[in-house]
DNA sequence: GCCAACGTTGGC
DNA sequence: GCCAACGTTGGC
C-alpha cells in the first residue's frame, strides 16, 4: 500500500464537488505531465492512501483523505477539442495520458500549508520543497501517519 | 499580478 | 544532444 497526494483547484473540483459524486468517487481528469502520469500507471495500486489537496486557492492545504479507486486507464478529455485539457497529439490508439478514479473517504479540516510547514517532521514532504510544482506526488508513511494525527487533533 | 521554478519545445 | 525561448504552476 502507497500513499498520495493530489492537488485539485477547488474551483475545478473540490473536496465537496467530489464528495457530491457519485459514490464520493471521482476521475482525476486533466493530468498532463509524465511524471505525474508516471504516478498513476506505474505506483498507484486500488486502496492507496490519498491526500486531497486544494492548490491555487485562497487557503491551500489538505481538505479531506481518499482513496485510489481503480486503476490508470486513459484520460477521455484529451479527445475532447471542446475541454480545456484537449491534446491533438494523443492518438486514441495510444492515448498519452491516463487517470485513475479517486474516491473521498472523508473530509477534514483543512491542513493548511502554513500549519504543514510548521512541521520540522515534515520538512522532506515534497510538495514543501522548494520548486515543487507535481500535481501527484508520494507521500512516505511517516508523513502520512503524522498527517493523520495532525488531522485527527482538530 | 508577480515571479521563481520547472517542464516542454524546437532550432541547430 | 544542447540550450534558449516559451509556457505553466502555484504560492504570495
Amino acid at each position: 500500500m502507497n500513499y498520495w497526494l493530489m492537488k485539485s483547484e477547488p474551483e475545478e473540483c473540490s473536496v465537496d464537488d467530489a464528495l457530491a459524486a457519485k459514490n464520493a468517487t471521482v476521475p482525476w481528469v486533466g493530468v498532463r505531465n509524465y511524471q505525474a502520469r508516471n504516478f498513476m500507471r506505474d505506483g498507484m495500486q486500488v486502496g492507496d492512501g490519498v491526500l486531497f489537496y486544494h492548490s491555487s486557492c485562497a487557503e491551500p492545504g489538505i481538505v479531506g483523505i481518499a482513496r485510489v479507486a481503480s486503476t490508470a486507464y486513459p484520460d477521455p478529455t484529451q479527445f475532447d477539442p471542446a475541454s480545456p485539457y484537449h491534446d491533438p497529439k494523443s492518438k486514441r490508439e495510444d492515448p498519452r495520458w491516463l487517470l485513475v478514479d479517486v474516491q473521498v473517504l472523508q473530509k477534514t479540516r483543512n491542513l493548511t500549508l502554513p500549519e504543514l510547514r510548521s512541521h520540522p517532521a515534515l520538512e522532506d514532504l515534497v510538495i514543501l520543497r522548494k520548486g515543487n510544482r507535481l500535481s501527484i506526488t508520494p507521500v512516505e508513511a511517516r508523513h502520512w501517519r503524522l498527517i493523520h494525527k495532525l488531522l485527527g487533533s482538530v
